[in-house]
DNA sequence: ATAAGTTATGAGAACGTTCCCAAAGGCGTT
DNA sequence: AACGCCTTTGGGAACGTTCTCATAACTTAT
């Protein structure tokens, strides 16, 4: 593979002035631009990335780290970080830490070597934890859902209140009066807010809050079989509103395993988007765009990147209800 | 961030001693070693990873082109490379086409300009684009169910063949005397494989094959859909096998809709591995395991990069057949 | 025609490693 | 005591860029 040194030799400048072609400084004559670029063209010449990543001290790459690339979550926003990163000519390295705390803390370590351009941790780690690992690293970060105490970081969001909110007004417009909750791990501040959406919608309907159908869950689908299973037991309740889609797809098994009317007359509802695959399910659900966030996230550290002294901001994007025309007519 | 130089002037040693020392040189006595091993923790040495690639000449990056990292095939097989190469100091860069030839393109073509250590092509392009666009490419390539012409690659495969014969033998065993089939596209050789499973397993337990019962899919769910409809029109059909998962979750729906007795008196299998939600879901699906053919991908990969002189080798996994013991317990 | 100013080019250091080759030191053999 | 051999160490080129600084070439004003 031709370097610039062939090159200059080639077409008779030196390496300096080839460099500038390359890098469109506008100090070179016409002509020589001209020349240059055609000889380029000939010898099909590609500037060596790492001997240039060498001087500038950076990479052209950005570290993701996401708990595992199969949950729905991850790979969404994955797909929009990577189609914008690509967009402008960077890479985008995605580890999977498979919810794995010292594989995480390991990979941030590797980050610290490479000279990465920028790091988006989606990470599962706990803040404290990301927060000590992120202490002394020195390339730009964006946060995705997440927030640190002492660190003031670009940062972008969905909304996950507005995800419960809506998510249980639309089972309120259905008819609905006795509804059900099933919410997540208690110190997550995602539950917490699907929780509350859930808890104003009931509110501003002048619906009382039963804390009795308010049940916590461990966000997989057995978790919300079992769950299901108190709340099938109470006749009174004709639908459910849950915190992830998961445990939603649990209720709907156990209602189905129990014979109930389950997307019939018994709706479920969840709180976030959900692969495409079950965009026809028939549930309900509610949240952010994440691919968007995705997009978003990586223009900020593109921003970054380029040394831009915007101040430190953070993106809520708003969720959105679902309703597929075709929902209901088909079954899960 | 210390260098070599600072390192080696602090120890007191050249920088050519702390080299060695760094890269497991046995040429450095033992004392002298153990002394710069403990500047080097005191100063959080790492060395930097791209002046080191510059002299050698390669990232340690592994290129990997997927479809679209939310398919369940990709982001499994990706999960099994990723975790390979990682255990291994090397990176994953994954790339998404969405399926789009001249994305994939341009992806080998920036291959070729950044000098990666490796590729891992599981694209959607076609055959012949793949190979032309390989044809000068200098770093190690493996391929994962693909198999070029006029170059020869290490190859990893799943058994397609076993899969279809696997997952029908199962529909026999469960009584059905009846099959359809729903193909994928004419061309592609993983559907034809999966349908010679089909023909031989009814063959082998003396079923005649039924022309008429045997469909030709776009393998999305629609399709599936619209296939069921045929299906259940035929009151003789108690099964089918279908090409690829989506269809089959086509025909489910459809059966529900019409109100038949599907994963009841009804089965449904085929012939891939699904995401784990569907695991329980009832259906019977038989594949290769694609994290094996992930890490099996990535260990050939390390062996080439590692200039091994072994032949080319291509690794066939057989498929196994899932038997959830729920099964059938829980509905979809 | 010359000085001053501007534009275009080149020479060479720098980036942080690895790796080749030379040299120094230690040890055993004659 | 001299020689040769092995082990350990150091010096410095090389990798392919960018970047700083100096200088050459060209303008323009006097």
């Amino acid at each position: 593979m031709a370097t610039i040194k062939e090159l200059a030799l080639k077409a008779g400048v030196s390496k300096s002035t080839v460099s500038r072609v390359i890098n469109n400084d506008p100090n070179v004559k016409d002509e020589t631009r001209k020349h240059v670029l055609k000889i380029i063209k000939e010898l099909d010449y590609k500037p060596n990335i790492l001997a240039r990543s060498m001087v500038t001290g950076s990479l052209p790459i950005v570290l993701i780290i996401v708990g595992d690339i199969q949950n729905h979550y991850f790979a969404k926003t994955v797909v929009g970080i990577e189609r914008e990163l690509t967009e402008r000519n960077y890479m985008a390295v995605v580890y999977n830490s498979m919810y794995d705390v010292e594989r995480e803390k390991k990979f941030i370590r590797m980050a610290k070597e490479s000279r990465f351009s920028g790091i988006i941790p989606m990470t599962a780690v706990k803040n404290d934890d990301l927060e000590a690992c992120l202490e002394d690293i020195d390339c730009p970060v964006v946060l995705i859902n997440k927030d640190l105490k002492r660190k003031s970081l670009d940062a972008v969001f969905g909304n996950d209140f507005e995800a419960g909110y809506l998510s249980t007004q639309e089972l309120i417009n259905n008819g609905h009066k006795h509804i059900a909750y099933i919410s997540g791990p208690y110190k997550s501040t995602v539950s917490a807010e699907r929780e509350r959406g859930y808890r104003e919608a009931l509110k501003d309907n002048e619906i009382e809050i039963d804390e009795n159908i308010i049940f916590r869950g461990k966000l997989d689908i057995q978790s919300g079989y079992e769950i299901g299973e108190e709340i099938f037991k109470n006749e009174k309740i004709t639908a459910v509103s849950s915190n992830n889609f998961l445990m939603a797809l649990g209720v709907h098994r156990c209602g189905k395993k129990l014979g109930k009317p389950v997307l019939g007359e018994f709706d479920i509802a969840c709180n976030e988007t959900v692969p495409e695959l079950y965009e026809e399910s028939g549930f309900i659900f509610a949240g952010s765009d994440l691919e968007a966030i995705g997009v978003k996230a990586a223009q900020f550290l593109m921003k970054r990147i380029e040394k831009s002294d915007e101040p430190i901001q953070k993106v809520i994007f708003s969720a959105t209800r679902v309703v597929n025309p075709k929902a209901k007519a088909l079954v899960l």
